[in-house]
DNA sequence: AAGCTGCTCAACCGCATGGAC
DNA sequence: CGTCCATGCGGTTGAGCAGCT
C-alpha cells in the first residue's frame, strides 16, 4: 500500500532533542502516562512526530534505564540471546530490562560482533589446522548435512548454556533477575532490597553533545521526577537507578497503564513491559529449554531453579 | 596544531502488525 | 472483509568525538 510517513508534515522539527523538549515530553509523561503518542504532540506542543516521542522516551527519558558499561554477565546474555533469538532486539532488551532494545542493538553491531567475529576467526584458524566443523568457514557447504545438523545443535546447546551460567549467575548475586527484571508475561514481585539512594553524578551541562547523557538533568530540573521515591534499590552510581522507581504513580485515567501493583518494583517493571516491552517469545519457554536441557544432564540445581521460578510466577 | 579516520550512539526511516471502524 | 490508523520493530544514518598520523 505504502502509507505516507507520519513525520512529512512540514513544521515537525527533527534531530536531537533539547532539555526544554524533554522536560516537556517527561512532564506530559508523567501527568498522562505514556501511550497514546499520537495525542502527545498535540497536547504538549512540541514540534515532534508521535514517533519521535515514543521514541525519546523509550530509548532515553524512561525511567531505570542504564546506559553504557555493559557487564560480561550481560555480554554474555545478549549473545547467547541472539543466538537463540536472532536480530529481535525488542525481545532481547526484554531480558534486560535496564537496556533498551537500540542499545543493545548498537552494542551488538559495535562491539560484540567484532568479538564474536574475532573469536570465531580464531576458531576457524585453529580448524583450519585440525578438523574443520565449522559452518563458517570457506568449506562450509563440504559439510555433509549430518555434521551441519550436529554443528547446529551444538551451538543450540553452548547457547543454552550461557544462558542457564547467566540466569544461574543472576539468581546468585541478587542484582539482576530477582531484583530489577521480572521474566516477561509474568505477575511476580521480586523481592525488593531496600538500599540507600545514590545521589546522581554532579550536573552536566547543557551543550548539546553533552546533552545526550542527560536523563539526571531531568531529574534535576523536574523535582517531581524524584519526588515520589524515598527509596531506591540500586547502587551504581553510574547507572540511572534512582530514578528506576520514582515514577509516579500510576493517573487515575490509567492510561497506558495496566498492571500496576503495590510494589514499587513490580509498579516499574509492569510499566516497562506494558508499555514497550511487547509480546515475545516467553522466558519460559526459554527455561523450558533449560529445564529440558538440565533434565536431560541431570542437572538438578537448575531444574530446580527453573521450577521455583515458575512456582513464583502462578 | 591540523587533518584524517574510525567509532559510538541518538535519532530517523520504512515496513510490519494489530486493532478499530 | 477491506481500509485506515497508531504503534512497534529492526536497519540505517550521520553528527560528534577520540585517537592517530
Amino acid at each position: 500500500m505504502g502509507r505516507p510517513p507520519c513525520c512529512d508534515k512540514i513544521g515537525v522539527k527533527k534531530g536531537p532533542w533539547t532539555p526544554e523538549e524533554d522536560i516537556i515530553l517527561v512532564s506530559y509523561i508523567q501527568q498522562n502516562g505514556p501511550g497514546n503518542w499520537r495525542s502527545v504532540p498535540t497536547n504538549t506542543g512540541l514540534m515532534r512526530c508521535s514517533k519521535s516521542c515514543r521514541l525519546r522516551w523509550t530509548n532515553y527519558l524512561r525511567p531505570g534505564i542504564k546506559r553504557g558499561n555493559f557487564t560480561d554477565q550481560e555480554d554474555n546474555m545478549i549473545i547467547h540471546l541472539q543466538a537463540l533469538l536472532g536480530n529481535r532486539w525488542a525481545a532481547i532488551a526484554s531480558y534486560l530490562p535496564q537496556r533498551t532494545d537500540n542499545d543493545i542493538k548498537n552494542y551488538w553491531n559495535t562491539h560484540l560482533k567484532k568479538k564474536l567475529s574475532s573469536n570465531s576467526d580464531q576458531e576457524n584458524h585453529h580448524h583450519h589446522h585440525g578438523a574443520s566443523t565449522s559452518s563458517s568457514s570457506s568449506g562450509a557447504t563440504t559439510i555433509a548435512k549430518g555434521q551441519w545438523e550436529r554443528k547446529l545443535q551444538t551451538d543450540i546447546h553452548k547457547a543454552k548454556q550461557a544462558l542457564t551460567e547467566a540466569l544461574s549467575l543472576d539468581n546468585k548475586s541478587t542484582t539482576s533477575w530477582q531484583q530489577h527484571q521480572q521474566p516477561p508475561q509474568t505477575t511476580t514481585i521480586p523481592p525488593i532490597h531496600h538500599q540507600p539512594v545514590v545521589l546522581p553524578p554532579p550536573p552536566v551541562n547543557f551543550t548539546a553533545t553533552t546533552y545526550a547523557l542527560s536523563a539526571e538533568n531531568i531529574a534535576r530540573m523536574l523535582p517531581n521526577w524524584l519526588k515520589n521515591s524515598p527509596k531506591s534499590s540500586q547502587t551504581s552510581s553510574e547507572s540511572l537507578g534512582p530514578l528506576n522507581h520514582q515514577f509516579p504513580s500510576p493517573p487515575a485515567s490509567d492510561h497506558g497503564f495496566k498492571n500496576y501493583s503495590n510494589s514499587e518494583v513490580s509498579e516499574t517493571t509492569s510499566f516497562f513491559q506494558d508499555e514497550s516491552k511487547p509480546e515475545m517469545p516467553s522466558l519460559s519457554f526459554l527455561e523450558k529449554c533449560l529445564v529440558d536441557d538440565a533434565a536431560a544432564q541431570g542437572h538438578e540445581g537448575l531444574m530446580n531453579m527453573c521450577l521455583e521460578e515458575n512456582d513464583d510466577l502462578f
